[in-house]
DNA sequence: TAACGGATTTAGACACAACTAAACTTAGTT
DNA sequence: AACTAAGTTTAGTTGTGTCTAAATCCGTTA
């Protein structure tokens, strides 16, 4: 039976479209996040629209169907939640959680991640800040902004990094801008782009590469749901 | 890459060898076991012995070659690690982890099985009694006699379980009968081969089904390793 | 508008893992 | 010793998922 590369391609296009939600996910983009060729994505693309769970017309890209973001936020969900226990239960470090829960999320029964979250009690977002998908799907987005896009002065917390940047998550690590922490802008640099924090007592001078790669959230906006 | 059901098909080779000591583990028993045709497991058969790891010819059965043993012990820590995992950290009913674990045992990464270990502390059986390979595929087996063995008058510790003993699991919990139990055997019927034992301060009497798939420990033998 | 080049699709191949149906072996019985 | 039944293997097919090499499409640029 089964799909166990199927499942891989719908998170994986469910992903690329969350990326860059206004453009259809090219047959390239998702070759290059699977590591195959094109022409064995374009392969599993007439698999995955005969049965259903994408469109998907020649030299166009593909888009998920109903069914399809289903699945996909299933494997999502499941990503996440093996993250979360990866890294709390488990304590590795959240540089790896990703690859590992990559290859556990496929072969791990509903019964297994429901308890799973309710061991971590229900956790709203994985390691790097990624929101969990419930049971049914559902997935609450918070309102976040790019630190790029912070103006000086501002103080605010980390809400999410970006876990698929080569180096970012021990760099984040070591700089004390993990998800959670309380961060000032101090400067931000117009010609260079580079934006300076103040965290946990130290200065860091950051470049465009890292501050379009960590969302944050207005610290502790007073008595809001 | 990779073999899914490879070491699936090694490991289940292992488990019908270490049943069956005697004899060569034949083509039939192995597609009963793995649930696939006769024909499958032919197959397969001649794939892991295109890879030396197991030895096979035709008409005569298998058996493992060192490499295919060494692969069949991984496989088998995996599957009763996390058995234990599942059943100790997740809390999942002891009849349910043999299944999750074999769906879930492949998957998994060394890094996170040996964690898994560690979290545990060692521990030297799965939660029906079987015992678990070290990292090295190396197995300490104790000396245990089957229940129906047990000459009655004698105190003895439930030290293993049949898992695949259909029902067994559940009637054995309910009884009070789980590995680490303390009972003692009162009275042996050699006609119908019933076996009666005190455990938890009331009285069972078991079939001989029951008593062949339980094994028993003499129970707190005074200050030995 | 015609041609170029990069992205995409087709064509053809291969390995794995399963199936059914037919042929074959082996061991036990007559 | 021949027969038969159970168990095993072969033969041929299917579906997944991958590859390389060759064709094709499409937007941009000459």
């Amino acid at each position: 039976m089964g799909g166990l590369a199927r499942e891989d391609y719908l998170a994986d296009i469910y992903r690329l479209q969350a990326e860059h939600p206004e453009d259809p996910v090219s047959t390239g983009s998702v070759a290059v996040r699977r590591g195959v060729t094109a022409a064995s994505a374009t392969a599993m693309f007439k698999r995955l629209a005969r049965d259903e769970l994408i469109v998907y017309r020649n030299y166009s890209g593909v888009s998920l169907t109903q069914a399809g973001e289903e699945l996909a936020l299933g494997v999502v969900r499941r990503h996440r939640l093996v993250e979360r226990f990866l890294a709390d239960v488990l304590h590795i470090p959240w540089q790896q959680v990703d690859a590992y829960a990559d290859q556990m999320e496929h072969a791990l029964p509903d019964d297994v991640v429901d308890r799973m979250e309710a061991l971590l009690e229900n956790p709203y977002t994985c390691p790097h800040g990624y929101p969990i998908p419930d049971k049914h799907g559902r997935l609450t987005q918070p309102e976040l902004m790019l630190l790029r896009d912070v103006p000086p002065g501002l103080a605010v917390r980390v809400a999410r990094v970006n876990e698929r940047v080569e180096g970012l998550l021990a760099y984040v690590a070591e700089l004390g801008l993990m998800p959670g922490s309380l961060i000032r802008v101090t400067r931000r640099n117009n010609v260079d782009l580079n934006v300076t924090v103040e965290a946990g007592g130290r200065e860091h001078i950051l470049g465009l590469r890292v501050s379009e790669a960590i969302w944050v959230e207005r610290a502790s906006s007073p008595d809001e749901a």
